[in-house]
DNA sequence: AATATCAATATGTAGCTACATAATAAAGTC
DNA sequence: GACTTTATTATGTAGCTACATATTGATATT
């Protein structure tokens, strides 16, 4: 077959794509099995099941086994989100990186710091706070527990000199990860670490990382003012 | 072959995983090629291609033609949002749902709103304002602006029974979405709409959407206090 | 009529082959 | 020595086959 002709998956799945949007095949319709659409466009099933897969996984239209594909009604607003480590952050938007540490303690961890972790205390925990700043500026104020149990080595780690987003992301690798976005308004302190006003509306990022069923660490990272979070496309 | 025994290309991927959080493979180390990884295995290099795509996918290794495939040094987190539109969100959390339409006319887009859409004005775009509600409280107040170039279907629609985030999400399919996250302090007038305090902080929820190159709309949803934005896993 | 069984069907997945593509290293040319 | 060309290599992709799996609808059994 001449290979000029032939169909890539992404081509495959555009073509489906678009046939979605300009309602030829509308909301609620079920489309033609794979087969057959692999036969119209004169490609393999598998290229067509690999386009399937994609526009399923984006929200676009459900499989089902015997029952075939449909178009989805209510169609999901779906997006990625990455967070890099906050000096490669700073650092591509061509700033200077610094970071400070503010305190390192042992501390018996609150209860809302057990529920995200999921378990019952009381227990000591490492707290931490420190400071990112971007070109001498304050960047992000982050307020992180990390569970000694399972990341003892952090005790041996000068916190001082490297934060500890940037040690646990390079030395603890995480096998799930949750995240909440939510806006809060800065207390005294938090006003006087970001130099900032007090009351000022800032977006709050909060991660909890666990490695299987063990959790390792929390953080609420609070952004400075304006700061925008984007997806990726 | 055993079939019992077959990996599956998840499989493949939660072993390769495996050893990287383990640092069998340690950051910045180089993975054996593939053909390796599948004899060791005893699997194919497609069920490994496969595994590899979505551990590269999900930001931790990356890979190079002929360069082969490294750990990455600095995972990014990544994860992502779904956005429902509103109406499901608000049933799914077990309440009733009600919109209010609050004004709807043409008007000159401000410089804001054409930079989003990546347009140069003056134009006359649809400026839609209003309030969703949960349990007949206010829970996300929309600002949106509709490309009436674009979707001039929206006229004739009854923005008053149906909210446009409804119709055009339902009618509108759309090939690109852009969204930030921000906080915002309530002003007087969002105060009032939200039944709120001045100078609360709210998450703002932006969006813009397009077809093609042509800008369907674009929307600043400013949520309720406490509202949180939670990604899925 | 209600229930269990079985056949049919569309998607899901793994293996194989063949070739494309990008990045690199090696060899050749001026 | 700087440049171009060529070969090599690891990943990327498409096609094919074979079989697995989930679901539905038809058929048989009680």
């Amino acid at each position: 077959m001449n290979r000029a002709l032939r169909l890539s998956w992404t081509d495959v799945r555009d073509r489906i794509q678009t046939r979605i949007l300009d309602r030829t095949y509308a909301p609620g319709d079920k489309l033609p099995k794979d087969e057959e659409i692999a036969e119209g466009l004169g490609c393999a099933r598998s290229t067509v099941q690999r386009a399937m897969q994609d526009l399923s996984q984006s929200g676009l239209v459900e499989r089902r086994r015997k029952g075939g594909t449909t178009v989805r009604l209510d169609p999901v607003t779906r997006a990625t989100v990455d967070i890099p480590i906050t000096r490669r952050e700073v650092e591509e938007r061509g700033s200077k990186y610094d970071y400070q540490l503010i305190r390192c303690e042992l501390e018996i961890a609150p209860k809302s710091v057990l529920a995200r972790f999921g378990i019952k205390g009381p227990v000591k925990l490492l707290h931490v706070e420190a400071l990112h700043l971007a070109d001498n500026r304050p960047y992000i104020l982050e307020d992180r527990w990390v569970c000694t149990m399972t990341a003892p080595e952090i005790a041996n780690v000068d916190l001082t000199r490297q934060s500890a987003n940037e040690w646990l992301v390079r030395n603890k690798p995480y096998s799930r990860c949750d995240m909440s976005f939510y806006a809060t308004k800065a207390s005294q302190s938090v006003a006087d670490s970001l130099d900032t006003e007090l009351g000022d509306a800032l977006l709050v990022i909060e991660r909890t990382t666990w490695i299987g069923n063990e959790p390792i660490t929390t953080v609420q990272a609070v952004t400075s003012p304006g700061y925008q979070l984007f997806t990726q496309s």
